[in-house]
Formats: structure tokens, C-alpha cells, sequence
DNA sequence: TTTCATGTAACAAACGATGTTACGTTAGTG
DNA sequence: CACTAACGTAACATCGTTTGTTACATGAAA
């Protein structure tokens, strides 16, 4: 099954932009992430329609995050995103006549839902910066012996 | 994103299996299923492997139930369909090189784990005999006064 | 031996995510 | 004012996966 890949995206490209003080154009994104600028606008636009972050046309333009990063969560990402389905498995049809798969529907809804409640539970309590500072700490030293070289 | 239905579908097949006594050929089941009957086949094949049913061709064959529905969970019929990927989203890649997706995929990946761990503990807590107990509880008066109406 | 049934391979259709092209719009630069 | 750099967006192409379908082989019972 094809995975949805795009919260994994934007962390990708909201934490590349963390690291810098000046805007990234959609190419420059895309290079990060190895995919095609339009892909970009795409996915940061629904970031930007929920205020996440802003981008600028023109010479010295691209897209820049607004928002506090300490309050920034992965949940309001996946939110931004159109909440798109989390799982890759489900009923065969939602509304099912046959009594059977009514009962059959139910179990399975209430597992899914008890899963699906923990993994927001869990995405609510992971900020952007706290995935910026574990970036630090894994990789600041090494980042900083580069500085040092230079 | 296309959702696998065939935990749902075996379900739905097993239960009504589980109210005969006769063996349901891959026909009847596709009918209650409103699928096809190569499609049970192709995927009642994969609980024969796990020896949950057999089947049994020629005249008056089918499919039959040849395990005790007590012992039977969603979980065994999960691994039984082969463990298909249970969410929808995940990383962009699972070995990446670039540092910062590595942070990104470990947060990913522990609360997927967690979510994943509580889904399985839920399956395996339900058996097709509950299931069957259920049914028969919401709608067995729903049958019987069938019955004496017949 | 005919009919009913599964077993399986190969192919077709449908769907969704992603990639690409094309063109429009806006903002800075010379 | 023309030029260039950037986003905005619609339309189309591509790819992979799931499901549906056809075709044919196999086995069992009447």
C-alpha cells in the first residue's frame, strides 16, 4: 500500500527552514526532499493556509516559517494536512445494511479509534522544537567541530 | 488512500460461515460479500494456508471453519493476511542519509510503534466467537421472531 | 462422464499519490 | 519600464497497489 509521506515531508522541510534565518525557495525545498518544486508549493500551501507559514513572491522571496515553534505540534501539522486517513486498513463500506458487517464494523471501529486516539495523543505532545533540540543533541557536536574547522 | 478491506471482508465471511453448518462455496460468499468468487478464493487461500478453514471441492464442496472459534482473533486473521501495513502515512524514506529526516523518522516511528503495539493488543482481545456472541445478542430476538413468524 | 467446485496464473480496471508541464501573478532589480 | 525571480494553480502524466475478471487446470461426487 502507498503511504501518505507528506507529514514526514513538511517536518522535513520546516526543520531544514529552522535552521536558517533567511527563506528557502520552493527549489531549494525540493532539493531537500528530493522531489519537484510543485510538489512543494502544494504541500507547504496547505501549511500556509493554516498559518503556519508564509511565503513571499519576487527576488529574494520562498517560505518562512510564523509560527512559534515551541507551540507547533505534529498533530496541527497532520490537521494542516486535511487530516488525511492515518490507516491503511478499514471496513468495506461505512454504513453496511447487512447485520453481519454492522457488528463486524463496530469491533473493528472501536480498535481503530483507541489507535487512532493514542497516535494523536502522541502527535500533540511532540513539538517542532522539541524535534529542532533533539536534532541539536544528536548532531550539534558535530555540527560545531565543522565551525570550528572553517 | 486505498484502504485494505480484507480483514473486514474474512470477517464478514467467517461469520456468516460460522451461523451454517454447510460448507458456502466461493460463489455464495462472493454474493453476501458483493465481490467475486475468484477474489474469496484468493483470499479464504490465504486462511487455508494458516489452517483456519479448508475447502473442499466437487459437489457439496466449500468452504468450512476448522478451528475453534474461541481460540481465533483478529490478530492471527491479521497475520494470516500477511501483516499488510496497517497505516496510511509514514516515512518519506527508512534509511535516509540526511540527518535531520533521521530525527524526524524516530519521532515518526515511536508513536507509529506505540499506536501499532495497542492495535494488535486490541485484535488479539477479540475472538470470532465474541463476535458471534455479539451478533447473535443484538439481533438473535430480531431472528427468532423470524423464526416463529416462519 | 458430466457437473460442481476449488487453485492459480495472467490480464484488466480503478484509484490515489506523486511527478511534470504550462501558464498566470507578484515583487524586486537594473 | 523591461527583466528576472519567485510563488499559485490547473491540467495532465506516471507509477504502484488493490481489486475485479477471464481462462484454464485439477479434483471430487453424482
Amino acid at each position: 500500500m502507498k503511504r501518505d509521506s507528506r507529514l514526514s515531508a513538511v517536518l522535513h522541510a520546516l526543520l531544514h527552514m529552522a535552521e536558517r534565518d533567511t527563506p528557502m525557495t520552493s527549489d531549494a525545498l525540493a532539493q531537500c526532499l528530493g522531489t519537484h518544486p510543485v510538489v512543494v508549493r502544494r504541500t507547504m500551501g496547505l501549511l500556509r493556509e493554516a498559518g503556519l507559514v508564509t511565503a513571499d513572491r519576487g527576488h529574494a522571496g520562498g517560505w518562512r516559517i510564523s509560527a512559534d515553534l515551541t507551540k507547533v505540534t505534529l498533530r496541527q501539522l497532520h490537521e494542516a494536512l486535511g487530516e488525511p486517513a492515518l490507516f491503511a486498513v478499514g471496513n468495506r463500506s461505512e454504513h453496511p445494511s447487512c447485520l453481519v458487517e454492522q457488528v463486524i464494523n463496530a469491533a473493528l471501529d472501536t480498535a481503530f479509534a483507541d489507535a487512532e486516539a493514542l497516535l494523536l495523543q502522541r502527535f500533540e505532545s511532540v513539538t517542532l522544537a522539541a524535534l529542532a533540540a533533539d536534532f541539536t543533541r544528536r548532531h550539534g557536536a558535530h555540527r560545531s567541530r565543522h565551525r570550528h574547522e572553517a
